[in-house]
DNA sequence: ATAAATTTTTAGATTAGACTAAAAAAAGTT
DNA sequence: AACTTTTTTTAGTCTAATCTAAAAATTTAT
């Protein structure tokens, strides 16, 4: 039951995002970028949670997090998640607006309040933005892995989420018309810059580049 | 757009409590009171607030709020209210268990978030416990003043609000069948502990003591 | 109106979380 | 292998919000 600091769950939330999306241990310069302070912080808190118990910290060789730390990392991602489905679905923001709002609420503490909100919004599976939200128990459900970009021509499939979080990003899908869960149909690639020709229902179609076609996350249509 | 601490906020919310309900000037000690802190620190803070302009403070003389600070308290009250509409009308929480929570959703700093809220919850007048939910520019509505105590034999009136908040005098109050908007009639009032014997729909007759009857605010009945 | 009691303020410390500047360790280069 | 560059850590400082102990102002009581 012991309680932490918004500033802790901060850097244990940051410290999960790099070591899943990459490296087996997070550099102090790393985590000085994403926390937006200097390395010398980033020092004196690796110690503090250290002390907590919550990452493996040795000197000079980068962190990770202890069991104990991952599940506390994916309590406040589940939080944060929660929160953004609520916002959108409920209040009906755009899911371009919530990140700094779903930043706050993320340390509102009471489990009880966060299995409530997960009922009252239906028993969610994933975000706004197509990311799996955590298990009340601390455990993060697969993602879905293939990229739009790695479709061929004449491949259907579902869009599923998106890597990019970016509120330019996802201003630029919604004036696509490319939404999560719609069904997208390759019917070209142009072998010069890779941008695709696609058709999404009811009969529409659009272009759209690499840029764009790398951040989108497909799965198999539901057909 | 400049911005507050929690601890700031938390003090100009206590400030307008203290003065709405009395004295007109705050006392350092009865501020140290309310915010668990000693004495000195509420000095410091109220230096604090103070250069930000946020309170009138004369050494040795107690503080009130500026116009800045008040429409600072009653923003904060207003969040609070409306997020304790939030977890009892939409997640089903008891009026008893939602104050802590409220204590710190109230700090979400998004004016837009409030006042989507505000629409979602069906723009209330009142939060669970029958206190007003001060407007979006600041203003307090009155609220009910006369107590249930006040009220003569063959009296009827509409329970509107309690001036107790904790969670023992809730809970004895549904365990009573005592709901906010029902209609009280009042029958007899010993003259010995000026206990009321009062009846409430549907033609249940209950016994209410005098400790309980000061603490409920009753107003005109619908019909 | 003077002394006693209470309240409030000052002075000086502490803690979390940040900072800068400098030292130490690790990594990269000839 | 030795030198340079980069990364990380240490040492010392700063601010917000707290504390204790002591001093000052106000209030109460004789």
């Amino acid at each position: 039951m012991s309680t932490h600091s918004f500033t802790e769950e901060n850097y244990l939330k940051l410290i999960y995002a790099l070591v899943s999306r990459g490296a087996d241990e997070v550099s102090t310069n790393a985590l000085a970028e994403v926390t937006a302070t200097r390395a010398a912080s980033v020092t004196d808190m690796l110690k503090r949670l250290a002390d907590k118990q919550l990452v493996h910290y040795r000197k000079y060789q980068g962190v990770r997090l202890t069991d104990e730390g991952e599940r506390l990392a994916l309590t406040i991602i589940r939080r944060h998640r929660l929160w953004e489905v609520f916002l959108v679905d409920k209040l009906g923001f755009g899911w371009d607006q919530v990140h700094e709002m779903a930043e706050e609420l993320e340390h509102i503490r009471s489990d009880e309040l966060v299995e409530r909100l997960d009922s009252f919004l239906g028993n969610p599976q994933f975000d706004p933005h197509g990311d799996p939200i955590p298990t009340p128990a601390g455990h993060m459900p697969a993602a879905p892995s293939q990229k739009m970009a790695d479709l061929l021509p004449n491949e259907s499939a579902c869009l599923l989420g998106v890597l990019d979080h970016s509120a330019a990003f996802l201003q630029h899908l919604d004036r696509s018309g490319l939404v999560l869960g719609c069904t997208v149909n390759v019917s070209e690639i142009s072998p010069f810059d890779r941008s695709m020709r696609v058709t999404i229902p009811p009969g529409q179609t659009l272009f759209v580049s690499y840029d764009v076609a790398r951040n989108l996350l497909v799965g198999p249509t539901k057909a």
